[in-house]
DNA sequence: TTTTAGCACTCCGTTTCTTCGAGTGCTAAT
DNA sequence: ATTAGCACTCGAAGAAACGGAGTGCTAAAA
């Protein structure tokens, strides 16, 4: 089952050049391009790289194109990291020093890099509030009977719901509200602030225990419900590959990415790794069986918040996504700290 | 000039076929459809329909096929609105019942609601703040030197920026600068509150004015930088129309529709009107030039705060779309409101 | 004068057939 | 073990043939 040195090699050759070209590599052209054995030699390898299951061939006298396994192959061992040009570093950076109006903003601004840079579609899951720690809350009256609730923590992060309040309570009433529960549950995180701890809690709080018990119930579970977690851009650069030059394909994929619940559990699941590499159907989305995504960790105080990713066909450049997405974490990294100034 | 009601007639018959089928009306198909002249006959019509520029023939022996110039005045004066049937009402109303969490909400369920009704693509905007009355404003400290800034306006409308504050002004500072804001602005529409306004006024806002001052200009400009005003829902629903089985106009359609800013500035334009039908050339952006866009405004407290509208092929079922933009209005009209009980 | 039946003609979309060439597997020579 | 040579395969692309829906025009019918 091992490999020799020379299948490696010609492996690799396949692959290089398939995800260049999009069209069955022959054996023939292989050895006219710098590879130092004759096309039958090849030839003899290539047919056992088939029997292996590295390679396939979509018809019998056509060239082979690179399997799901040598893909993986290609991935954990074979692939040598691209090195970004000083000018791809240098547009990359660009997109960072521009828009800093909060870690939203930024988050979208990454998306647009990525798609842009790697001309395939880019995913990034806004940051998982529950882990981070609450830094002030505040309660804002709409009309009686409602208010809405702005929440934001130590990660520079906010998010808005809207809340019911009971009629007796009043705009005075509300600040006092949110001084109380920002005095105690500052730095605490936002998933451990429960209900249980409220009851625990005297003064103003527990006289509204109800209340607060609601409010804080309605914000977790607004989290999950808000379906704009998940930033996507550059979901139609697919179309230019020749994957998906038939229509019903694109929208199959199309289709698949819009479903923003999907992208979200799929990205949130890959947060806890600092990169991961999903190939064809190693993917859970039906509509991604023919697509890899390649995905990073960002963390923020070292804590992981969230990931990011890029989606495209199978023949993917692995090499230089997984570059630009180290590139990207670094720079992410960066700005995000500088919103945390205070730590 | 005057077409008779003869020409009248058939060039109805042949919009309302195309917009079904798609493909050129020959004359022999109409005269066994329901007409009361041969096949001869309406030959003739259409021979002079086609010189007085409102059919087309892509090719000498096809059938012919409407002109913008007929759609113009199939949707101007032969056009019978349809009748949703009840079945669709209800559905429809459905979307405005279930999720009722902010304005916010509603506008996105909207869009999700026309598009899939209709299927075509919706376009939602977001209302313009510009023209709504203060009712809130509260500044939260981030970390020192940024705050963000909660705007609440009376349509119940809210918008957050980060904003600079000077390292000097504390938590406490923010809080009382706020309060001030919002008791000196209350009820002033937010495009008056302009920095002219807060040199008149003394107390600890004077003594703040150049704070002050820089965060009514920051929350400004900070509404026409976010893209997220305009909320898009199937977009891919385009792809199943045979005039986008090309990838390549797929792609463009699919390019221009993601051009939030222009989609914003269209919409904005079309929200003075009640109702708006813009025909293929008509259209100023480059990636509509074969597409139809039906716009409708939406009023909060009688005062037109923005609009919503239908991207389709020129073909569109026009009847249709209006009227489920017009009973789209009046349920959201409705819902709108009730978020505005106190006044 | 208006409408209609009849007819020759056009031209697109489809199907069928042919050709071309890149690629293969196998065998025999190196 | 490697490579040159050869017969064979099969899809892609082009060419030719066909069918049919539709037209414009003319002449007869209303």
């Amino acid at each position: 089952m091992e490999l020799d040195q020379r299948k490696l090699q010609i492996l690799r050759a396949i692959v290089d050049e398939y995800i260049l070209s999009a069209s069955p590599v022959g054996s023939k052209a292989l050895s006219q391009s710098g590879m130092k054995w004759s096309s039958a030699t090849i030839r003899n390898e290539m047919a056992d790289l088939e029997t292996l299951g590295y390679l396939a061939q979509p018809h019998t006298s056509a060239g082979r194109i690179p399997s799901e396994k040598a893909y993986r192959l290609y991935v954990d061992q074979m692939m040598q990291r691209a090195h970004l040009s000083d000018e791809e570093s240098k547009l990359l950076y660009g997109y960072f020093r521009e828009h800093v109006h909060g870690v939203d903003a930024v988050l979208r601004e990454t998306a647009k890099a990525l798609s842009e840079i790697t001309h395939y579609t880019a995913l990034v899951m806004m940051p998982d509030i529950g882990v981070n720690r609450l830094r002030h809350l505040q309660l804002i009256p709409l009309t009686t009977g409602k208010a809405l609730a702005v929440v934001v923590t130590d990660a520079g992060v906010s998010q808005n719901t809207v809340i019911d309040v009971p009629e007796d309570i009043g705009p005075e009433e509300l600040d006092r509200i949110s001084k109380a529960i920002t005095a105690r549950f500052h730095d605490c995180r936002m998933s451990t602030v429960s209900s249980k701890l409220v009851r625990e809690f005297g003064g103003e709080l527990s006289a509204r225990a109800d209340f607060v018990e609601s409010l804080l119930a309605r914000l977790c579970e607004s989290q999950s419900r808000d379906r704009r977690m998940v930033e996507l851009s550059g979901a139609t650069n697919m179309l230019e590959y020749p994957e998906y030059s038939d229509v019903s394909k694109a929208r199959t994929f199309l289709a698949t990415v819009e479903q923003k619940d999907d992208m979200y559990r799929m990205l949130k699941k890959a947060s806890s790794m600092e990169f991961t590499v999903t190939i064809g159907s190693e993917n859970e989305q039906e509509g991604f069986q023919d697509c890899s995504v390649v995905t990073a960790s960002y963390r923020v105080n070292g804590t992981p918040v969230g990931s990011f990713g890029v989606i495209g066909p199978t023949r993917m450049d692995y090499a230089r996504v997984l570059s630009i997405l180290k590139n990207v974490q670094t720079n992410l990294g960066t700005v995000l700290q500088s919103f945390l100034k205070e730590e």
